[in-house]
DNA sequence: TATTGTTATACTCTATAACTATA
DNA sequence: TATAGTTATAGAGTATAACAATA
């Protein structure tokens, strides 16, 4: 049986974010909005996995993935651009791992501004399991899809990333 | 000049969410991170807008944008299944979006147990310029893209939608 | 002067669980 | 018994702005 909702009208099976625009709608709205949906939909998906299996964050394993692959460390600035957020926030998730004992603070030693983190070897090891976790997880939804539609969708987002890169940024350096 | 990390390695122009995952990493990870960076860098890029121009935020957008398609109301179920939160949270969106005269809660009458949330006259006023505000700035952002990209992109995209949700649904429905 | 990172603040969203009032 | 919604709680992320140390 349909859903309806309290118009009696047939909405379909599944209300989500992007249910309230219609087929007349501009595609970049409703493009846009799909792109929303399915993201949250994955990501309550793996925010749920996390932190039932594990007891932690999606941030915080964004930010070990990356340390994860940059074994001399990263600068607080870096991961703030790869994380896409602000500074503070970075050193917000940084204290918060280095209670933990998964990362470590080091002064660098060419600017004594600036200090590099790096995945403590208890880091290292936990993010590994963590990210077997993550990466099953991720496998596991996407299965019904196949290859070549991810491979095409893959291409699509490339298109895309470049289309609104350049705009993205103008604002994240616009005056305030 | 390309941006190096604490390696000295060139990591491309723009270090983000997905630059962590090399070329050999599987498909869907790959994929996942893209997608995951493509709605970070919109939702930012909206949520700036939204917050500078108007001083709201996505999330109460997202709730009179269904309610403007519902002239006649919506329980509070119906816009938590919509907007993909629970219940409580739409408690508090729809206090605020009430304390500012933007909706109005109505007593059903069939259930004297739920009730009915609707834009008032103000508030639909208001969306009207809120949302033109919104789909200008989409427009925008996804303008450098041509329209046959889009309409792939969003075909492929009700592909992997279809391809998590019965997953996704299956987390939501499991006992805690 | 500009940059790196921290601190402080305030707000929003989020899930969970206990609760009420109805059904 | 089950459902609709509220309340209370706790925690997480977020931006902003002011600040110290260094470049």
């Amino acid at each position: 049986m349909k859903d309806s909702n309290s118009l009696g009208l047939i909405v379909g099976e599944h209300p989500d974010r992007e249910s309230w625009a219609h087929p007349d709608e501009a595609i970049n709205l409703r493009l846009w909005l799909r792109l929303a949906t399915c993201s949250t939909l994955i990501e309550n998906a793996l925010r749920g996995s996390m932190r039932a299996d594990f007891g932690t964050t999606l941030p915080r394993f964004d930010l070990m993935a990356h340390l994860s692959r940059s074994p001399r460390g990263m600068k607080m600035s870096e991961l703030s651009r790869c994380l896409m957020v602000t500074n503070g926030n970075i050193t917000g998730i940084v204290d918060q791992l280095e209670r933990d004992g998964l990362v470590e603070r080091n002064k660098a030693n060419t600017d004594r501004r600036s200090s590099v983190i790096m995945l403590t070897p208890e880091g290292r090891q936990y993010f590994r399991r963590l990210s077997e976790a993550y990466r099953a997880r991720v496998a596991e939804l996407f299965s019904p899809m196949d290859n070549e539609a991810q491979n095409d969708l893959f291409a699509l987002l490339a298109k895309l990333k470049e289309a609104i890169r350049p705009q993205c940024q103008a604002i994240n350096e616009a005056p305030r």
